[in-house]
DNA sequence: AGTATTAAATTAATACTGTCAACTTTATCC
DNA sequence: GGATAAAGTTGACAGTATTAATTTAATACT
């Protein structure tokens, strides 16, 4: 018998490399910054190659989610600093996720700001994973804040992760797109958005309590 | 001297026509089923014409985005029931808000999915004046609810209704773009989320009184 | 009425894009 | 060395946005 493919390691490794290319037009240039000639051109192949590694541009696109997706939860994970109280590991976090998306336009908006149309392939596998570990680092913020007795939930800590993901969310995409021309800036609702949320989420009784004995 | 123009009227209902031609092939298949050539094989003229009354594509985008931002505003304007009292009032213009923006999410993505760009021409005009409109319905009902005593804010009527927005937005584009695969719908963190909002911006004083003499 | 003027519309052309099919190269196994 | 099959290349098709050159047609003035 022949040759029958590439030994795993090098396709991955050619994957790879095209996924490179297509990142550092991104970067350079935003998504429409990113076509399959182009990144041949940036690898020094002919224009069809990347075809035997992705089946198409929106498999690329998929690969270069989840590799946005990984670069968020390292955002994330370097906020983290232990040695604050859990309350406020919860507000750095959310404060990170928020810096990171409004210093990255294009990739936020690669990440978020697109229509669902079916998934399928190992590389919606990888997506979906990275996605959810990066939620999972705000999931576990907020679990570990509750075991510390820091926070007293109203609702569960997966319901309260959720909540402040999609407050976050609506922060950073509101400001990515535009959507706060109305003379007020993000910075100034970023705190309130996260006070409000903590607020919100807290026993009532809890926040008797805090008033009562700060 | 020659004919030197259309009349005003004339142009304009041009321009509309071409709008209506592209808002037609958009409901039909979204986004990337409107360009140039469809909108003019729909009008039945050459590909070029309608390069007369939008200067590009982008200021086609533009105007569908108003007319998009216009219907948003209707729509919330008659989920408006008077004879609620604010504060329901309030909760229901969210939950009309989401819906309409889950039951036409390509819709809502032309409106919300988006990169700034340096915004010109009478086209943004009007895009900024249709946003700025379908917002104050959201900020006039939050005014409403707290001139009437409903709602005792820890924040101003305008920075209450921004978090509002945010946070309907939040759930919405995070609906819209497919992220809540983990297994959890946004029927169940719609409530979550108008409830958390709600409580959170309220006077801490406000709650106990609640608490205390429901 | 005839003609000059000029906006509107059309056509041709450029430079891209994604994708597929046919073809060539090339590395490996027997 | 020759067979084999994967990897890569090339050509082609059907789109796209956009611009420039050209044609059409309607008006205003003589």
């Amino acid at each position: 018998m022949a040759r029958q493919s590439f030994d795993e390691r090098e396709v991955e490794q050619r994957r790879a490399e095209i996924l490179e290319a297509a990142m550092t037009l991104f970067e350079a240039g935003g998504q429409e910054a990113v076509s399959f000639r182009k990144v041949a051109a940036v690898l020094g192949c002919s224009y069809a190659a990347p075809y035997r590694y992705f089946p198409g541009k929106e498999a690329l696109l998929t690969a270069m989610r989840a590799q946005a997706f990984r670069w968020m939860e390292r955002e994330m994970l370097a906020a983290i600093d232990p040695a604050q109280p859990p309350r406020q590991r919860l507000r750095t976090l959310a404060e990170a996720f928020i810096r990171a998306g409004i210093e990255r336009p294009q990739r936020y908006a690669l990440m978020f700001f697109r229509l669902t149309e079916p998934e399928s392939g190992p590389r919606s596998m990888e997506l979906a994973a990275a996605k959810r570990d990066a939620l999972d680092v705000c999931t576990r913020t907020v679990a570990a804040a509750q075991a510390a007795g820091d926070l007293k939930l109203s609702v569960d800590p997966l319901t309260a992760s959720h909540l402040f993901w999609v407050g976050a969310h609506g922060l950073v995409s509101l400001e990515v797109a535009g959507q706060f021309v109305m003379g007020r800036s993000v910075e100034e609702l970023v705190p309130q958005m996260v006070r409000t949320l903590m607020q919100g989420l807290e026993e009532q009784s809890a926040i008797v309590a805090r008033r009562a004995a700060p």
